[in-house]
RNA sequence: GCGGGUGUAGUUCAGUGGUAGAACUCCAGCCUUCCAAGCUGGCUACGUCGGUUCGAUUCCGUCCACCCGCACCA
């Protein structure tokens, strides 16, 4: 039987699949549908949990320096003063009314233009590395249209956020050249804002968070006096997070619910420990990827420029995935030295430090962050295992899931459903299997299609029950990616089935 | 937020100012010893609200959602 795969597949594709066959859902269809906001159908449920399951497998039961918690998703709103999410989540806008262009006030400069000291004019310019130029150049020409004579003062760019609201409308805008066209900057806060007690006011403003990561900080000192924890240990969790996105896009790539799988990894503050954990850190996370099934060949890593970083990151290398709308991010692996114990012990005003038994010292530890996406990566396994074949001029599509990863692990079917004594062993061997995996039972249809229908959904082994098996005791096993079949006894379909998923 | 496009069955698409049709899927039955077979029957749709009209799925507007650009993405 030959088979050949097709193109790479669309989202339209992808989406279309995921409807048809019950993985995702828009939120709210019925009512018309929620932007940003998706539902998980059946299948989509298991493949999601099978996923957090090998990510905490992997992270936390098979390591001994790892453990794990679940911090509750409202917490303290202090949290988000000290993490630096209350003011950088609110991006203030200014949107230029002429151009419709959009832009972070924080990255629209600007500065007074005087000539003999006296004000003839604004400039404006976009934050890049030659703004201070652009800016210049910009003053020039306007000192020669308004006919000065006289020295030109200097040019000192300041962020639009700073201009009073009588300059706005004399700033010009970047787009059009022209004043007057500026909004004042608008605020955009990404934090969903909801409140605490039955009291609608200032005091009882609680957010949903934005990330897990701070959950596990504040619970740093718990653990640490808990969980007999050393240096070097991290910390997992697997949550839901909310961000207000002002475009949620790609389906469920970016939405305004996700989940997140994050660790901090606390290492010796020595300023030269990091790079060999953020390093050791980055191929673990990317073995990982490739163990669940994501194509090697559409996986990259992006490292952060070293200008682009914030103040205190020591370095970032994000994990790309190549989805059918272009390469992004799947997880970010951070160095983030220890900003963020240190503002928490700021903001508490409780102690963040570790003793360090070896070295007899107490220090605030740094940490290493590998955060990823639950529905991301999700997507990228979709992305990476569906898969349409040529087979004998019909054309198959197939979800090549990992075993460890598929909805369905086995699909128990009678060959014929009119045949008691076939249902019956049938029934028997689904219900045996049932004990231990996700397994479903279908009598409906003819065998190939009930093959067809399985393909679809990524169960990787089909198991058939004929007259041969009333005889010999023994099922067919047909498998989902080869079409092979071979016949094992009914006692041990579970062993291997086992043997497949676990290795 | 802006511009453009789209919205009819589970999916992919036809079509009409007098309330709709296909293919595949799905369900039931018959048949069938292994890869979407056949036969018979069946379920299921005009995104929302409003306007025009005797009558709107169709024309107009609104909203919602989706897609493509732009901008944004700590």
């Amino acid at each position: 039987m030959s088979t050949d795969s097709l193109q790479n597949p669309t989202m339209d594709d992808i989406i279309s699949l995921c409807k048809r066959r019950g993985f995702i859902f828009q939120s709210s269809e019925i009512y018309g549908g929620i932007n940003g906001f998706y539902d998980y159908g059946p299948l989509g449920v298991e493949l999601r949990k099978n996923i957090k399951d090998a990510w905490w497998k992997d992270m936390v039961h098979g390591r001994e320096d790892i453990v794990g918690q679940d911090a509750s998703i409202i917490m303290h709103p202090n949290i988000w003063r000290a993490s630096g999410h209350v003011d950088s989540f609110s991006d203030p806008m200014v949107d230029c009314k002429e151009s419709k262009m959009r832009y972070r006030a924080d990255h629209l400069l600007w500065s007074a233009v005087r000539v003999d000291g006296e004000i003839i004019g604004y400039v404006s310019t976009l934050e890049g590395n030659d703004q201070q130029a652009d800016a210049e150049k910009k003053a020039e020409t306007l000192k020669r249209k308004a006919a000065k004579q006289g020295e030109l003062g200097p040019i000192e760019l300041k962020e639009y956020l700073e201009a009073t609201p009588d300059i706005y409308e004399l700033i010009p805008s970047p787009a059009t050249g022209k004043p007057g066209s500026l909004t004042p900057p608008r605020e955009f806060n990404m934090m969903f804002q909801t409140f605490v007690g039955a009291l609608k006011d200032d005091s009882s403003v609680a957010y949903l968070r934005p990330e897990t990561a701070q959950g596990i900080f504040a619970n740093f000192k718990n653990i640490l006096d808990t969980a007999r924890v050393k240096i070097p240990f991290g910390i997992a969790q697997i949550g839901k997070a909310f961000r207000n996105e002002i475009t949620p896009k790609n389906f469920i790539f970016r939405s305004r619910e996700f989940e997140q799988m994050e660790i901090e990894y606390f290492i010796e503050a020595d300023e030269d420990a990091w790079e060999n954990y953020y390093h050791e850190w980055i191929k673990t996370r990317m073995a990982w990827h490739k163990a669940i099934g994501l194509k090697d060949d559409r996986l990259s890593t992006h490292v952060h420029p070293k200008d682009k970083l914030a103040h205190y990151s020591r370095a970032c290398t994000d994990i790309m995935f190549e989805f059918p709308f272009g390469v992004q991010e799947l997880e970010g692996i951070a160095a983030r030295g220890n900003y963020d114990l240190t503002q928490h012990q700021e903001h508490s005003g409780k102690s963040m430090e570790y003793f360090d038994d070896q070295k007899r010292e107490k220090y605030i530890p740094h940490v290493i962050e590998p955060s990823l996406g639950v529905d991301r990566t999700l997507l990228a396994v979709l992305c990476s295992a569906y898969t349409v074949e040529e087979v004998e001029d019909e054309t198959r599509n197939v979800l090549k899931f990992a075993p460890r990863i598929a909805p369905i692990k086995a699909a128990i079917l009678p060959l014929m459903k009119n045949k008691p004594e076939i249902v019956e062993m049938s029934k028997r061997i689904y219900k045996n299997l049932s004990l231990r995996h996700n397994v479903f039972y279908d009598q409906a249809g003819a065998i190939g299609r009930r093959y067809r229908r399985m393909d679809e959904a990524g169960t990787p082994y089909c198991i058939t029950i004929d007259f041969d098996s009333l005889e010999d005791g023994t099922a067919t096993l047909r498998d989902r990616d080869s079409m092979e079949q071979i016949r094992i006894p009914e006692g041990e379909l579970a062993a291997y089935i086992d043997e497949k998923i676990y290795g």
